[in-house]
DNA sequence: AGGAAATTAGTAAGCGGTTTCCACTCCCGT
DNA sequence: ACGGGAGTGGAAACCGCTTACTAATTTCCT
C-alpha cells in the first residue's frame, strides 16, 4: 500500500473532553461545566477551557451526552412522502418548531408502507427522540391499531410522546396527543357551497375508503347533502386513491358512462386536479359545464386554470402545534395552563373560480 | 399535589439490557449478541432472551450503542427548505438511500442564513451523523468558505464525510465529496434552443449573482450567445432572486421600460412561472410573442400553461449519489472500483409549450 | 480414555460525557 | 484569631451497550 498524506487519510480519533481538560490543565468537569454554562467557573479558567476547546476543534459527542442524561433534544416525525406539499408544509412546521426551541429533526417517510411505519416508530424510539410525530390519515385495522397502541405505551413509558397529527385518537387510554384538522367541517362546509350554487349531483371522487381521512370528509360530505335534502346516490361515491391519475381516470370513466353530474368534489388537490386536466381533454368546461373542488390548498390548487376552490388546512400550524403539544412551548407561559392532550385547526373555504352556478 | 395514575403519569425508566439478560437468565452479553446476531448463540438461549425482551417490550438505546463503538447509521442533510421542490426532491433522493442502508436520516433548514447552515454542521457533527450532505449553491464569500472548510477538515477527522450537493468543490486539499449537475451545459443547451428558433435578444432574468448556481447558469448563456455570434447586451442580464415575485416584477419592469427581448430565460422555474404571470397579465401571448423557459423542471413546470418549456435535473438521483458518495453502495460492487470522490449528473433539455419562434 | 478443538457464555473494560459529593481557598464578622 | 460561608475545581460514579478476553462445557479424534 502506498503511503498517503496521513492528515486527509486518517479517521484520526476526534478529540475528547478529557484531551480538552489536560489542554487547559483543568478537570474533565470543569470543561463539561464551561460548555453547559451551569455552573460557576471562574472566568480565567473558562477563558482557557474556550481557547483549549477552539484549538482542538472539540465538538461534543451528542450520544456520550444523550447517555449521561441531559436530553438528547431530538423529535423525530414520520411522513409519507417527503416531496408531496401536504406532508412537506406539515414537516416544515415541525422543524421549524423543534429549530426555535434548539432540536433537531429526524425524518423519515413510509412511502405508504404500514409496515416500514411500524418500524420507523421503533428507529425514532430507539434514537430516543423527545418526541414523535406521526403524520396522516390511518386506516382502520384493528391489528394495526394495536401495534400503534402498543408503541405509544412503550415510548410514554420512556418519557417520550407520540404525535397522532391529522388521525384520530387511538382511545383515551393511550398515551398520545392529537392534532386534528376539521375534516368533517371543511367537506360540509364545501359542499354546501356548491348545493348554493344550484349543484344537486355531485361527483365525490377519490380516496381510500378505510381511510380516516376519507370517512371523515364524506361525512361531511353527506352530512350537508343530508341537510339540504339531498338523496345520496352510491353512484355518485367513487373512492380510490388520492392522486392525480384517480382524478383524471375517474373522469374518463364517468363521462364515457354518461354519468350524470354538474360538480365533482376530489378528495384532495391532486384528485381534482387529475378531474380537470380531464374535463380539459374532454372539452368540458370549467366551471362553465363541470364545477370542480378539492381539498387541503397545496399549491397546486393556485396554478390550475381556472384557480381550484378548495379547503384550506393550515397544514404548518399543525406541525408547529404537534411539537407544542408534545415538548411545550419553552416561550410561552403554557406552565400556567393545564397539560393539553389534543389540539384541533381548523379549516376554511377558498373560493377560487373553479365553481359556477348550475347552468 | 392530586395524585394521578402512576401508570399513564409515570415516565418510568425503560428496560435496559440489563433488565432483558437478569429475566432471560443469562449476561448482558449474550443479550446484545441475540441483538446483533454477530455471535453465536445456542438456540434455547436466544429464544429465552428474545422472549424476555418481548415480554418487557425492551428497545435499544442507540446512544448507548453508539457510543458503544457501532456506528450510529445516520446521516444529515442540511437544506434551504423542505417545502421548495427542488431541495425536497434531492431530500427524497437522500431519505431513500439512506433507508435502503438502514440508516436514519437528519433533515434540517437553513431558511437561507448562512449562519443557520454553518451552525447545522456543527449539529450533525455532534450528533456523529456518518455523512453531512449541504445542499444548494453557495455564495462566493471568502470568510465563509474557509468556515466550511474547517467543518469539513473537523467532519473528516472525526470519520464522517461532508458531501457538497449541487455546489462547486471547496478545492482539492479540502476532504469533501461532490455531487454536481451540468449547470453550464444545461444552460448553453436552452439558450442555443432558443437561439435556434430565431431569438437574438434573450432577457436572463433572476438568480443572485454571487451564488454559485447563477454563476455557472450565466457562463453557459453566454458561451451559447458567443458561439452564435451574437453581441450580449448587459441591459438583458438581470440578476437577482430566485422566487416567482421576482420573476413578475422583473417582466412589469422590463415591460415599462419597453426593453426590446423576445424570449426569456429565467434562472430558475420559479422565476419563469412568475414571468409566464406576468406576461399574461400584460397580454403578452406566449410564446406567440415572447418566449419563456426556465430551468430545475420542478413539478409547477408542467402546471403551467402553456407547459415550460426547462432543463429537467435529475433531483432525486442526485441526493442518492450524494449518500453512495459518502457511504459507499452496499449491495453494489464498488469495493472494486477506485473510491469516487466526485459524481456530475446530466441535465437535459426538456422541450414543452412555452417556445416559439420568433415573430 | 485422554486431550485438543470447537461451542457457548460470562467478566469487565471501555465509549465520552454529566453530575453528585467533597475539598480547598479566601474573605468576613465578631 | 477563628468559625463559617461563598466561590471554585476535582474525583468518581454512573448512563446502557459492545467487545476483547477468559472460562466452562461438549464434541471429536486417535
Amino acid at each position: 500500500m502506498t503511503e498517503t498524506n496521513a492528515a486527509t487519510n486518517a479517521a484520526t480519533n476526534a478529540a475528547t473532553i478529557a484531551d480538552v481538560a489536560r489542554r487547559a490543565g483543568v478537570s474533565s468537569a470543569t470543561v463539561s461545566r464551561v460548555i453547559n454554562r451551569n455552573y460557576p467557573v471562574a472566568e480565567s479558567t473558562r477563558e482557557r477551557v474556550e481557547a483549549a476547546i477552539a484549538e482542538l476543534g472539540y465538538v461534543a459527542n451528542a450520544h456520550a451526552r444523550a447517555l449521561a442524561g441531559a436530553t438528547n433534544r431530538t423529535v423525530g416525525i414520520i411522513i409519507n412522502d417527503l416531496v408531496d406539499p401536504f406532508f412537506a408544509y406539515i414537516a416544515r412546521g415541525v422543524e421549524r418548531e423543534a429549530t426555535r426551541q434548539g432540536r433537531l429533526c429526524l425524518v423519515s417517510c413510509t412511502h405508504g408502507s404500514h409496515q416500514q411505519e411500524l418500524a420507523l416508530i421503533d428507529l425514532l424510539h430507539e434514537q430516543r427522540a423527545d418526541a414523535v410525530i406521526l403524520v396522516g390519515g390511518s386506516y382502520e385495522d384493528r391489528a394495526y391499531a394495536a401495534e400503534v397502541t402498543r408503541r405509544a405505551r412503550a415510548l410514554h413509558a420512556g418519557g417520550s410522546t407520540l404525535v397522532l397529527c391529522g388521525r384520530p385518537s387511538l382511545g383515551t387510554d393511550v398515551p398520545t396527543k392529537v392534532v386534528e384538522y376539521d375534516n368533517e367541517g371543511g367537506a360540509f362546509a364545501i359542499t354546501d357551497y356548491l348545493i348554493t350554487q344550484g349543484h344537486r349531483r355531485i361527483l365525490f371522487l377519490g380516496g381510500p375508503p378505510a381511510l380516516s381521512t376519507t370517512i371523515a370528509r364524506l361525512n361531511g360530505h353527506r352530512r350537508a347533502l343530508d341537510l339540504r335534502g339531498l338523496r345520496e346516490d352510491p353512484a355518485l361515491i367513487r373512492t380510490g386513491s388520492l392522486n392525480r391519475r384517480f382524478g383524471y381516470d375517474g373522469i374518463r370513466t364517468a363521462l364515457a358512462e354518461k354519468l350524470e353530474f354538474s360538480a365533482v368534489f376530489g378528495a384532495n388537490d391532486n384528485v381534482a386536479a387529475g378531474a380537470m386536466q380531464a374535463l380539459e381533454a374532454a372539452g368540458v368546461p370549467v366551471p362553465g359545464q363541470v364545477s370542480v373542488v378539492g381539498y387541503d390548498d397545496v399549491p397546486v390548487a393556485q396554478e390550475l386554470r381556472p384557480q381550484l376552490t378548495t379547503v384550506r388546512i393550515p397544514l404548518e400550524e399543525m406541525g408547529t402545534q404537534a411539537v407544542r403539544l408534545a415538548l411545550g412551548d419553552p416561550d410561552g407561559a403554557d406552565y400556567l395552563t393545564p397539560v393539553q392532550t389534543s389540539a384541533t385547526v381548523g379549516t376554511t373555504l377558498v373560493v377560487r373560480q373553479s365553481v359556477g352556478p348550475r347552468r
